[in-house]
DNA sequence: GCAAAGATTTGCT
DNA sequence: GCAAATCTTTGCC
């Protein structure tokens, strides 16, 4: 068992917290409450990409409407779960920062693959075969085929989760886990320290994906860290 | 009560 | 490069 992720590293200001949580590891264990049958190993992936989303001022964030249902695990304290649905059909994995009653979070962005490959690429192909509203429901979905995706090719490894939507479809993230302590060490969904404290990457900041709504200068500000030179982050495969 | 848009991904032109 | 898929949430009447 790996070392539960501080609570302390998320309580802080959101930027600083996103170059912690740049690096640490999301463990996804067994859910026999939730999973479809067959589901039986561990998932562990590399964080290499999180965006920043900050206070009710911030014209891109879900906080921007002020305190709702669906955001209100982003005022609640750090360390928790903030997982909602966009478009319809793409579920997305955020990590609540800062104290309570200030809400922000990190929306993780894509994991570079570690363990349990093949249980991510069967996830990923339950998701694609089942709508949203159906990944909420008692698991009675049949196992897939090992090894497909869907698609003509098996996707890479090191693609599985490389993008919002697709690290909450390999590690079976809905909103289910909404409100969950990713700090605690027994939660089937939990964020855990890197056995080696890899200071040898850099990371780049970049302005966020997907938030050209939001207008200046919320489009402009870098609050999307990447670690550079990983072959997981999101888009366009790099070469 | 209804219309519109969205922190995305995929496949086709 | 563009559009479709899909459904919850927000905003306005």
């Amino acid at each position: 068992m790996g070392r539960p992720f501080p609570r302390d590293l998320l309580a802080r200001p959101t930027l600083d917290a996103a170059r912690s949580l740049l690096g640490a590891w999301l463990v996804r264990d067994p859910d026999p409450r939730r999973d479809a049958p067959g589901v039986s190993g561990r998932r562990v992936g590399r964080i290499v990409e999180v965006e920043a989303y900050i206070g009710e001022g911030d014209r891109a964030s879900h906080a921007r409407f002020g305190r709702t249902r669906r955001n209100a695990v982003m005022f609640g304290p750090p360390g928790h779960a903030y997982v909602y649905l966009v478009y319809g059909m793409h579920h997305c994995l955020n990590v609540v920062t800062e104290p309570a009653d200030r809400p922000a979070a990190l929306l993780v962005r894509a994991i570079e693959p570690i363990l349990g490959i093949d249980e991510m690429r069967a996830a990923r192909a339950r998701a694609r075969s089942r709508p949203a509203r159906a990944a909420q429901a008692a698991p009675t979905s049949p196992a897939p085929v090992a090894g497909l995706s869907g698609s003509r090719h098996p996707v890479a490894a090191h693609r599985l989760a490389a993008g919002p939507g697709l690290v909450a479809a390999a590690f079976d993230v809905d909103r289910s886990y909404n409100g969950l302590d990713l700090c605690a060490a027994d939660a089937p969904l939990r964020l855990e320290l890197a056995p080696d404290d890899d200071a040898s990457t850099d990371m780049l900041t970049t302005p966020r994906i997907g938030i050209g709504y939001a207008g200046e200068p919320w489009v402009s500000v870098p609050w999307r860290f990447v670690m550079a030179g990983s072959p997981s982050i999101s888009g366009p495969a790099p070469r």
